[in-house]
DNA sequence: TGACTATATGTGCATGTACACATATAAATT
DNA sequence: AATTTATATGTGTACATGCACATATAGTCA
């Protein structure tokens, strides 16, 4: 592929779990280059700038699989919105519930989209079975955090929040201030 | 709290979804004490360096709940081992098994550990009410991730690798090549 | 005794990441 | 006719992040 088609494949496929922009990616196939893990073809163009056709060299193939073997950390997790929820008492509940409505949705969007994708796979070979999983979790993902988000509208209701212990706190946010 | 409290409370209570190194939290609360939304107090010691006690200010505060205001994008998941999924043909096939075990059983062991918090917690402020529902995504994030784990365990083993179509594939990836 | 851990602060430096800028042309849209 | 989109490559630069280094002392463990 060139460096504008793997840009593309970001944007398109494995956008869910990985992706990045132009200028990383081309710099980042300079660096491959230089390590001849990949070779480069230039393909002549008419009205465009010529495309560079990089294709994995047998190094590269190799330092794949060696890749492959390295033990693999869980992406940690890094949320503005739960830093939000951890000092709630300090935050704006109003609108915190919007966001909830706005994430919700576009959780439960992707949902949706991943589920038809996946509905319409039938993996025959390693390659699918792989990508068909990658989906799955993708599914699980967008599914939890949708759910957990009505969970959580929920309990920000105000009647929710009117059953807790300290109301005073609650009435002190939803009258007072300076609201947007 | 001084830098060095920050520090490890990121290792105890919100390391689920926040994490800094002491190197990026001194020089944050530098730039924080330089905006006036944080003020210091030196503490006398003795045997150890003093210690430096910050505390919000009221333009902090304001500042707080400006950014509460802010909408949040969803965290991008940005995952190596789905990687190696997608790319499933060119990899390590019984290392990657490995991997999703070792993997499991730290979901597990996160997925327990959550379950005992939230079953201790009675929340009573919105404070507590907010740490629970970060600490409930938290346990849908480990149950899901493991029983993903569990799943494509049973989908990588040699009898479900067998009934694919393409055979072929499979076995060369079992019998051959230069396995470490 | 020597190494490690805890306490407590900080800097130097490399890497990853992304936004903005730069260039060039054809096609589609407003 | 003017603007935007698509194609296609790249650089400049800022910010976030983290590892390693630096300093200083007291206590714990092998």
């Amino acid at each position: 592929m060139s460096g504008y088609d793997l840009a593309r494949h970001f944007d398109e496929t494995i956008g869910f779990f990985w992706r990045a922009t132009h200028s990383q990616i081309y710099r980042e196939l300079s660096k491959l280059k230089e390590r001849e893990l990949i070779s480069a073809e230039e393909i002549q163009q008419r009205g465009k700038p010529n495309r560079i056709l990089y294709s994995i060299t047998e190094a590269g193939r190799e330092a794949l699989l060696v890749w492959s073997r390295q033990p693999t950390a869980p992406d940690p997790v890094k949320d503005n919105f739960l830093v939000k929820l951890y000092g709630l008492e300090h935050m704006d509940i109003e609108t915190l519930r919007e966001h909830l409505v706005q994430r919700m949705e576009g959780h439960r969007d992707r949902l949706a989209k991943f589920r038809e994708i996946a509905a319409s796979m039938e993996p025959s070979t390693l390659g699918e079975l792989g990508r068909l999983r990658g989906l799955e979790i993708g599914l699980r993902y967008e599914r939890e955090w949708a759910e957990w988000c009505e969970e959580t509208l929920e309990s920000l209701s105000p009647k929710s929040l009117a059953a807790l212990d300290s109301v005073i706190d609650f009435n002190e946010k939803v009258s007072g201030g300076d609201r947007k």
